[in-house]
DNA sequence: GAAGATAATGAAAATTAAACGCATTTTATA
DNA sequence: TATAAAATGCGTTTAATTTTCATTATCTTC
């Protein structure tokens, strides 16, 4: 699936400034930009944009779930192509359910704090016990 | 230890908004409190202060270790108080060598993960296994 | 306990990221 | 291709945070 139809199923019109930010995270060997990030690269290849519909369209497509928006240390939010995928898991401590979820700032809080430690991350596994908060547990037969 | 011992640990005179701010925190039955938040908690208990001082108080507390800063959704850093332990695990599969460490947005994010899926957290357990990539490997014998 | 060096404070101005208003241009659809 | 709806770019605005600078408070030494 190209960037085109990738814009077409979120419902938003397909514009250059749409598919060039597309391409531009699917190029990039950094996984994290930021819309000034994004602005430079366009304006440096020539291309015609204003900041503003940066902005714009970031948002968008992070309401659309193209993209996930993190907020860092930098004091600039910077954003990501979300991939999905399945990971951690929440287990119910009364009927042993395992929920499965993925959240991406814990992922990404993995891979910096293990960078702190002088560490490149193979693997991680994250389990969550708790007691569901619904009465009665939902997954109790 | 009080407000007064903590502080001259850092190597930070002991002023008035330091000390408030420390005790704002101490007293608070919010975790996260934002410069602002201090700042009005402050004027309306009819300190006298400025918002540039709350914002250069929380930065130092911050460097010093009693504070941890956050970047939520927001848009506005939210501070809490540091208070230390451990939990979370780094295994380095080339020795087995154990690090732990706690990253406390990774603390909050497994709450609100589990927050959004219904449950209320008992415990949980993270390890993230890697190779170090100081070479030769730093723990290896 | 007072004097001097140093650091901290408050107020205002400066910076920075992000959002908005509006006139103009593009896209999608008939 | 004409037309409505949506998107764009520019300039302006807002909000959070930082910096500057003159004044004031704290820590140390005598």
């Amino acid at each position: 699936m190209d960037e085109h139809d990738g814009l077409k199923k979120t419902g938003l019109k397909v514009t250059l400034p749409r598919l060039k930010v597309l391409s531009i995270f699917e190029n990039s060997k950094e996984k994290h930009l930021s819309a000034e990030d994004i602005y430079k690269e366009m304006i440096g290849g020539g291309e015609e944009v204003g900041l503003a519909t940066i902005y714009r369209v970031l948002t968008q497509f992070e309401q659309a779930g193209l993209l996930i928006r993190h907020h860092f240390e930098s004091g600039k939010a910077v954003f990501e192509l979300n991939e999905k995928s399945h990971r951690d898991h929440i287990v119910c401590l009364q009927c042993g359910h395992v929920t499965e979820f993925v959240n991406e700032d814990i992922e990404k809080l993995q891979t910096q704090v293990a960078n702190e430690h002088g560490f490149k991350i193979i693997e991680h596994s994250l389990y969550i016990y708790g007691d569901c908060t619904k009465k009665p547990c939902e997954y109790k037969k």
